[in-house]
DNA sequence: CAGGAAGGAA
DNA sequence: CTATGTCCTTCCTG
């Protein structure tokens, strides 16, 4: 995968490095006698790396090794291909939509701002092409026609070579087993020849089972059911051809199918050990024989049929049609993974899918709560009859009654290892014992985990759709989807969907914040990446643009969002400013009165959450979103927090922009992590303005810590804070360092020092002190699990005062 | 219902 | 560059 590219300029046009209009001259003065005295050049380094490729020059480059000559009528073209499969789409030509249509089938987005798209040719991708129904003569000879110049001979030989074996032989469910098949025998031969995959082989017959081909009735092995098979076909070309409506052609291929049937077609096959499956599955690939997995709905007799259609209400907006058409074509369901931004209806497409299978459907999502909207999206835009939906989480153990049904579960309790109650266990086994038409994934990029993977192997599925908004991770498991559950079928164009208003148009702005001199000067120390951390999230300057962007934005009727990782940071920041916050240990009758209030309540305007608030809360109210800590360069986090506002209700009014507002700490860590954290949402298009001053705030005196003696206490506080107190340990640590060490054996890694303080809070601040950093180095053997996090984080406050006493 | 255990995120 | 610490979630038990 390339690196990714900013697009935008990395300053603000009329802003340029502001050092700070804001700070009186005597700060100012501080502030760069500080900054000279710091080695900057580490952290400029990394900045460059992420700010500095400007965004044509990698295009320039690529014209250089290209000998190729434009065609004549280049203009007209709107592809540039380069040897090694990566193409740049213009998006100003007039074929755009054609081009990007073809090209979302065959190439993988890597970015997608407003002028230029840049896709690029894999493996992977050509595999979805082909197992989409695209030839490799049709690819290529597209490809050619949209191209600038000819394409060069090995990108040719590429998708030649990388389609000419794909789909040859799939992987198929039989009674919960799995085997892998193909018309021609060599290739399974071949297959087996490999050492891992012969390994993983289950049937100890010598041969191939081989049978005719599994059109109609053949999977059922015993005459009856075979003769039910047929009989249905003769009934639906009956039907079909009884409707004047149906086409004739539709008629045709129901004939044909029957015909094809009477020609005896073999079919050859293997079975697998199904707890080997990925292993299979990942090693076909990796041999160039990847397997597709198709599933033939509508000719499986074995399984029952379930009774679900869509509503008449509804609708399918056209670009989950085109997905599910990418799902759907051939009349089979294709395992694969649909990508579509939050907000853009991705439970719809699930139950769009489970409505077109009409078998079991099994739904798995990340937590129980949307488990919960599951269902109840279910039952509002399908005719499924609600006892058919099970719920199978840690409060509800139900099954569907009749022989078809979906069951909604979480990830955790299909795959947990642990003991699990009977009626836990009785519904496993349930699920574990039955075939499924179809496995839909939801957040999809969470499957990668290694306990995740489980999932595939505990239920015997013949589909898998896979569904997410963010198809990225930090680590490099993404890959692992391919085999996991399948291609990428489709992915949207965030811009697209924004501008036809089907998700709300978001300004995105970075807002620089100048550290005041007392903070920089701590931070300046060495110290812990954590207390630089703390120091920079709780930067006064950053505290007032806050403060400001809040009262901004509501004065405009905007409700606001702002989150921070830090739980410490998220407290100071709400309860100064005297709003509501959600973190971790929020009990839940307090997090829906919170929101409550939030969506209904116009006095209750901003609210504060922790990560808590990235998935799962879906606050179709917000407008606005603030972001104070934003550690780890996760683009992850940072797109899934852009989507809590882009279901905006208010997206549809006229000239309506959603905000979203990253705060940073100038000259600290938090530069660099914000620019990475960026790149995914770059790629999509959006524009991040840098705001290196906030028009009036200088002029306001009634923000909070405006005098230095606030900011000194604030400053205190934060470096007595529990995050911060390495600077203590020279002082205290050796003087009553060896007094407890007896005292605490448990708790886990840092949190168990955190915990034993709690336990300990009757002792002097200083003693407590001292065994907090006593412990620091031992805290692995740690083990003591005394009191609960929320009374601890009492006490632990309930220290922090008494450290400050002491030191007063 | 509180608390523990386990695991994920990045 | 990786390892880390912190937060959060799940499920199950006493």
């Amino acid at each position: 995968m390339p690196p990714k590219r900013k697009a935008q300029a990395p300053l603000d046009d009329d802003g340029g490095f502001d050092s700070g209009a804001e700070e009186a001259l005597s700060d100012q003065e501080t502030f760069d006698k500080l900054r000279d005295s710091f080695d900057v050049k580490a952290m400029s380094r990394r900045l460059r790396a992420t700010h500095a490729t400007d965004p044509a020059s990698f295009l320039f480059k690529k014209c250089d090794q290209w000998d190729a000559q434009l065609k004549p009528d280049h203009i007209n073209r709107p592809l540039w291909v380069d040897d090694a499969g990566r193409i740049i789409l213009e998006s100003f030509s007039p074929i755009f939509k054609d081009a990007q249509d073809f090209l979302i089938n065959i190439a993988e987005p890597q970015s997608r701002v407003s002028r230029i798209h840049e896709y690029s040719l894999t493996a992977h991708s050509l595999f979805a092409a082909v197992s989409i129904g695209k030839s490799s003569k049709e690819i290529i000879d597209t490809l050619e026609r949209y191209s600038k110049t000819a394409l060069s001979p090995s990108v040719i030989s590429f998708i030649d070579k990388s389609t000419s074996s794909f789909g040859k032989a799939k992987i198929v469910l039989k009674k919960t087993l799995s085997y892998i098949e193909s018309d021609d025998p060599t290739i399974l031969q071949r297959l087996l020849k490999d050492a891992t995959i012969a390994e993983c082989r289950a049937d100890t017959t010598d041969g191939l089972i081989m049978e005719a081909a599994p059109r109609i009735g053949v999977m059922a092995i015993p005459g009856t059911k075979m003769a039910a098979g047929a009989n249905q076909v003769a009934h639906q070309v009956a039907e079909a051809a009884a409707d004047p409506q149906a086409p004739s052609d539709m008629i045709a291929a129901l004939r044909e199918e029957d015909d094809d049937d009477e020609e005896v077609a073999q079919v050859h096959s293997f079975q697998i050990k199904s707890e080997e499956r990925e292993r299979v599955v990942k090693r076909c690939q990796d041999i160039g024989l990847p397997l597709t997995e198709e599933y033939d709905y509508e000719t499986d007799m074995v399984n029952a049929k379930l009774d679900i259609d869509l509503r008449p209400h509804a609708q399918i907006r056209y670009y989950q049609e085109k997905a599910l058409g990418k799902m759907f074509s051939n009349s089979r369901a294709r395992s694969g993974i649909i990508v579509l931004p939050c907000g853009a209806g991705k439970t719809l497409v699930g139950i769009t899918a489970a409505c077109g299978v009409k078998k079991s459907t099994i739904v798995l999502c990340t937590s129980a709560m949307s488990v919960v909207q599951w269902r109840a999206e279910f039952l509002k835009w399908s005719n499924i009859s609600s006892e058919d939906i099970a719920v199978f989480t840690s409060e509800s153990k139900n099954r569907f009654p009749r022989n078809a049904g979906i069951i909604i579960s979480t990830y955790t309790m299909i795959t947990s290892t642990r003991n699990r109650s009977y009626d836990a266990e009785k519904v496993m086994e349930f699920i574990r014992s039955r075939e499924w038409g179809l496995l839909i994934a939801d957040e999809v990029h969470v499957v990668p985990a290694n306990i995740f993977k489980k999932v595939t192997y505990s239920i015997a599925s013949h589909a898998k759709l896979g569904l997410t908004a963010t198809l990225l991770r930090e680590d490099d498991k993404i890959e692992d989807l391919n085999f996991l559950i399948g291609p990428k079928l489709y992915e949207a164009n965030w811009q697209e969907l924004s501008e036809q208003g089907h998700i709300a148009k978001v300004q995105c702005a970075e807002v620089w914040c100048q550290m005041t001199p007392e903070f920089y000067t701590e931070w300046l120390k060495p110290s812990s990446v954590q207390k630089r951390a703390l120091l920079s999230i709780m930067n006064p300057r950053k505290f007032q643009a806050c403060q400001f962007l809040i009262e901004y934005h509501e004065r405009r009727g905007d409700k606001i969002i702002v989150f921070s990782d830090n739980v410490y940071a998220l407290e100071k920041y709400a309860k100064k400013l005297s709003k509501a916050y959600i973190y971790g240990d929020t009990p839940q009758a307090e997090r829906l009165r919170i929101l409550e209030n939030f969506q209904h309540n116009d006095q209750v305007n901003t609210i504060f959450l922790s990560k808590i608030g990235d998935t799962s809360l879906d606050l179709p109210e917000a407008t606005c979103l603030i972001q104070i800590s934003s550690h780890y360069g996760s683009r992850r986090q940072e797109a899934q927090r852009l989507g809590r506002i882009l279901r905006a209700k208010r997206r549809n009014d006229e000239g309506f922009n959603a905000f979203f507002y990253s705060l940073v700490s100038k000259d600290t860590d938090e530069m660099f992590y914000s620019s990475k954290r960026q790149a995914f949402l770059v790629d999509q298009g959006y524009a991040f303005k840098v705001i290196t001053r906030l028009e009036g705030l200088e002029k306001r005196t009634d923000l909070a810590f405006y005098t230095t003696h606030e900011r000194r206490e604030l400053l205190m506080d934060v470096l007595l804070s529990k995050d911060a107190d390495a600077a203590e340990e020279k002082i205290n640590g050796d003087m009553f360092g060896s007094k407890f060490a007896s005292t605490g054996r448990k708790g886990r890694k840092k949190n168990g020092a955190r915990r034993t303080a709690g336990t300990l809070s009757e002792l002097s601040g200083g003693q407590d002190m001292a065994y907090i950093e006593y412990n620091k180095s031992r805290n692995k053997e740690l083990k003591t699990k005394v009191v609960k996090n929320g009374f601890l984080r009492k006490l632990q406050r309930g220290t922090a005062n008494a450290k400050k006493a002491a030191k007063e």
